[in-house]
DNA sequence: AATGAATGAGAGTTCATTCAT
DNA sequence: AATGAATGAACTCTCATTCAT
């Protein structure tokens, strides 16, 4: 089952899947159209999937390895929280940038439901955000980013901007280059929206705002 | 009198329809379970909306309609943009953290198919944008709010971070109060979360702002 | 689910899959031709019966309830066991006799499978067996029946018998009354196939068989 | 050889056919799974048969063979009515009280359609009736068994004897020996199940057959 | 002769929606 | 206005059979 001859078939299915899926959305979406697309005739793609559902999951799971793969060691070679969060956003909006029909999929199908969500959610979500994570705390330690700064909700947010990035992408229907959001992004990010002080412009707030403590 | 027997009962399949959909996702929801639930025959559902779509549409709009709306009567009792957005974040949160069906409904359901995602973000979360548009826009002029900062891109981020508190939350099998997020997921908005060191370009701010004393 | 209006649709789906089932057999049988035949909807079958299966179980639970019923009350009514049986066998041979289409699904279907055979016979031939047991156990209390004889190989002979009859009454290409069987076949089964004594031609042959002894 | 080997697959096919036909019934039988039994290739099995039913068949029509074959043998070296019908009846049931799936396999799966059953009826169960009714026959040319016995009646009540007691035999949960019932069930067929009392018409002979002694 | 990957027709079942009452 | 029985289109998955190797 694992090792069936034709390796390049499997990866026709998946292909033909990402662009129906993101056409059709995983419902609407039917196996015999899927495999009409890829060439193969229906029960074929039951030779390679057990059924529609695991296709989709084969589809995160194969995406998201080689993904997440690919961020650790990026960010493995890079100094420094700032550097290594501008790499994981640039790679994030690169990935989805680069195939639309990927980011379809990723960003409304991966959501369809609640088991779904939980599921994706359990497994390399959870990986992306233990390196979004890591990161972050690193930064703490070397001194890059703040120190009291709530690790889990940033972690949140550096991902909910991201995904929201790539989620209004999709709808647009302007054609702008994702990935170069990832600058705007991080540097939000990193140093707020809020201003500061007189002579730079976020002077002044920033006395202000100091005063918030501890909460 | 028959007015108000009407409104209650679709009152009752409105209701019926969050527990539901929330339960079942919407492809899983049977409008049968729906009717069984409201304590309505099936057929009654269709004197009420125009099929299983519009339940979910009708619901989109109804809450949304009533949130915003509060949102905005809100926001125009504040001054200044951090106070807004601080309500703002703080309404989001709560609205959801509240009601766990329907939160579930509005990060789930609501993003099924690009179609309806496009439906969904062509109306009522564009108001919302806007409102969070005008809100930094109207920062950047008095001063609160970086000048240079891109408008878009920081009302999709705002948007994106809340967006994600609630659906991990949802996920989450740990009980805790949303809202009390909002804070946290503002002051990281405002002021990032890079440190204000020495060597760092920002040095000279970073020493003035540790004075910002109390909010 | 058990008290829906039309009690007669249900009747009309049971005829129609008497008539489909001795055609097509249980697996060639389409659940969309049973539908047509009854002149309802595919859907309808199913708010009637959970399966395909169902209908062919309640067919079997319906007609023998009835068969079964109806031979315990006839049987009540009798003296002596060769006239019960004598009704038993008249009642089973006209049951099939006069509904062919029956006949087969009783004597082909209800046997395609281990699961269903068991099923079948864990249940109401357990009733048959036990009405055609009473009668002989009776028959044998009251000097009718020889009281040596072994009562379930006899039961299961006499059905055995009976069963037969049918078969081949099916698959002949004759058409004879099966009826008409029931005479000679209780005879046969009173009186056994050997010849017997001198004056009367069995006598003798009953004397040396009597030398079969023990074995 | 190569003829051997060839001989050997069709045998270890046929093998497989029965485990698998007896514990999944013919359509809950998969070529795949009778093929994995059988220790080949898929596609083999249609280098020995022509298709799935042909396998069914092919086994039918080799065990029947064989079994009809020695019968005629063994009957032809008996003498006398009751003397073959016990051989008979005896063999029949060593067949199938020696191997529990071939017993399935001809009890249940033999009769999984009209068509099936039509052929082999028309078959080799012919020939089967026609060894019992020729004994029969000579049994009334003999005198050994009553001259006017019906004797159509009287071989369909013989088999369906026996076939009821491996049906019975398959279904029964407690292991017993079935060839032990070959003696019963003839007698049973020779001498009846009445008895030869006083007030019957048969007194006379009742008197002396119950010299019979016991069984 | 043997393999086993590929084929593709085929059917049971569900469920949103309708409409006669 | 309300009912709920009836509808029937639609779709996933299975598996006997084929055929290139």
């Amino acid at each position: 089952m694992a090792r069936r001859r034709d390796n390049d078939k499997r990866r026709r299915i998946l292909d033909a899947a990402v662009r129906v899926f993101a056409k059709k959305g995983y419902f609407g979406a039917k196996v015999a159209e899927i495999a009409r697309r890829a060439g193969v005739a229906d029960g074929t793609i039951y030779l390679y999937f057990h059924n529609k559902e695991d296709i989709l999951v084969s589809l995160f799971n194969e995406v998201m390895a080689e993904h997440i793969d690919g961020g650790r060691r990026e960010v493995a070679e890079l100094k420094g929280a700032p550097e290594r969060l501008r790499a994981v956003a640039s790679r994030h909006l690169r990935l989805f940038g680069g195939n639309r029909d990927l980011a379809i999929v990723f960003q409304v199908e991966l959501r369809h439901s609640t088991r779904f969500l939980e599921r994706f959610t359990g497994s390399w979500l959870q990986d992306y955000f233990a390196l979004v994570n890591e990161i972050i705390e690193k930064g703490q330690m070397e001194g890059s980013l703040r120190a009291e700064l709530p690790r889990k909700v940033a972690t949140k947010a550096f991902f909910g901007a991201l995904d929201e990035m790539v989620t209004s992408w999709i709808l647009s229907h302007r054609e702008y280059d994702l990935a170069q959001l990832a600058g705007p992004v991080v540097e939000l990010f990193l140093d707020g929206a809020g201003a500061r002080g007189i002579t730079e412009p976020r002077a002044a707030l920033a006395a202000v705002s100091s005063g918030r403590g501890g909460r």
